[in-house]
DNA sequence: TATGAATGAGGGTTCATTCAT
DNA sequence: GATGAATGAACCCTCATTCAT
């Protein structure tokens, strides 16, 4: 008999990302993805229930990864000013590591395939650096502005530097890191 | 004097924006398209060659559209931080006022229907921007860094903060909006 | 333009049952039932939502036709004797005409395609048999059997000489009807 | 002495008939009958080369155990009468007791799985019916109608009466019973 | 012998596009 | 020009069967 391969989830998994990253979200076709992964169309469907059940679980297993990285060696209890750079060039670099991800966690959002509840659990991974911002506010390093507004112009930032950068439009140096690490900053600094 | 033709074609788009808004890119199917503008389907393909024609031809369409909205009273001549703030203020409201235009044009960019050529036409539309933030440079109003990079950091926030209020999760006030424009100016200023 | 072709609900109704008859309920596959009424795939489903649709519509109507057919001339106020004559001809020459039909008939009771609301209707359809059988009982002419046993054994007798009239194992002469009409009557009779 | 690929076999054959009493011939599907059975897919196809295999070797298995069944205690030289009843019992019996075998022998009629070989085989296992009632047509018993007419109108009261008790629509009690005993030898005598 | 993961042909259905009216 | 019925390629998914263990 042979054993369930656990790696084979993590193929399908990879092979998507390509796809997607290289055709778009309609690039997603189930007989193409198992080429590209290298099995029969079937075996995808021992792994996922449907193409909505790959395609969600996709999204939150890359949030989840996404959000470990991000806040790898983050410490609340930290000055905040040391949390703020760690997350913000955690966030910078995974993302800038990761383009086909971005692709796709961006896609997701507009897609058919959107569920709530994934949607809702996702959210909540992101709320340190809600924490992260808000006692910022409180420790008057922060503009009194409504902190989604201060985390969309942080995301939004990352967001436009990763496509740039995955487009071949910028060439992310250290020294360009630094500056969009000041420029972030200044956005949201008092 | 009324040109039919373009009366349709009008029609036709205005139905695609409300599809893609609702139902993302995906839902956008030339017979629901056809009922939604109240017409029967085969009369698209008098106005568009295909799907896809339609699809660049509404591209274009909007980011002429956007372009003339966000540089309406811009002069080049007038002083540095003028022209700064009445495009930041444009940009915003134009796009916080049409958030399907939005949505479709984040979709476009990863879509199969992207067009090298119609593409590169759309970003002609945008050079003013580049200009009037590499004048800033020069008059050591603005930081340093790549002009791409400074872009992407006031596109990106838009393009959040559009998402944010389209979402119903931050109602855009006039106070909010000038604390915006101060956070986008802090981002990108010396 | 065409026009909707109110003939092609019928031409697949035929060609289903013409299948079914040869290959029974497997043999219907919606791409060789659209090439047996000549048509492509996709026109099918102008006509019905979907193959399971498509099942009931076709044993509604083919339970309508038959309970029209064999209560055709059916007066319930003529005597006894009279109706059962003429229904048990009526039935048995329906259903030695149209074999396709009562194979469907029984095949659809075993289907996954059943459906509930519309068994319900098609019973109500023999409603007048159940009548005419309990006149009998109180007119002292039929049995004091319960009525569904009356009606198995007329039901269960005509669908076996169908299926052995269909399979070439006897050829229904007049004699041999008369003789039947015999059988019949003597199994219910008092 | 326990042959052990036997009770595999019974296994696998009692499994089918339950799946197909619950949901049919269409709900035979060989990985859940494997679950059903209690053992892996790829066991069955050491028993049976292929679900066709499957279901002809049910079919004869069937017909031999029922054969068996209506003719036991069966004399071809008692008297008339004595076999008739004998086996009408046996055989209303039989088929109320068993309506699972019933609905598979049914469906397997129709089914794209029939094979001429095992169905002349199965027609031999009735001759004794057939000589039976020759024999009471000989003796001035039975009406001179053809034998075929003769078994029609019994086996199709049974089944037709099986089905209704299957489906809950009649319980057969002993007074039903010696009714429809009444009523087939009412039919068919002379 | 027994397992169950893997296969892939083939099923139902959708939808961009065509074409007869 | 306008219509919408008709087309058929291509999609997602199922399931009988195989095969490595």
């Amino acid at each position: 008999m042979r054993n369930i391969d656990t790696d084979k989830e993590q193929a399908i998994f990879q092979a998507a990302l390509r796809l997607i990253q290289q055709e778009g979200f309609a690039g997603l076709k189930m007989s193409i993805l198992a080429k590209e992964a290298q099995m029969a169309a079937g075996t995808i469907y021992l792994y996922f229930k449907s193409k909505e059940d790959l395609i969600n679980r996709l999204y939150i297993t890359l949030k989840r990864r996404s959000a470990k990285s991000f806040l790898k060696g983050y410490d609340p209890k930290a000055p905040f000013m040391e949390g703020f750079e760690l997350i913000w060039q955690n966030f910078l670099d995974t993302n800038l590591a990761n383009p086909e991800e971005s692709a796709f966690l961006e896609q997701y959002y507009r897609s058919p395939y959107l569920d709530k509840t994934v949607q809702d659990e996702a959210d909540q991974l992101v709320a340190p650096v809600f924490e992260l911002l808000e006692r910022g506010k409180r420790e008057r390093l922060v503009k009194e502005a409504p902190t989604e507004m201060l985390v969309a112009q942080l995301t939004g930032f990352v967001a436009a530097l990763t496509q740039l950068h995955a487009s071949g439009g910028l060439t992310m140096t250290a020294a360009f890191k630094n500056a969009a690490l000041a420029m972030a900053w200044d956005g949201v600094k008092r």
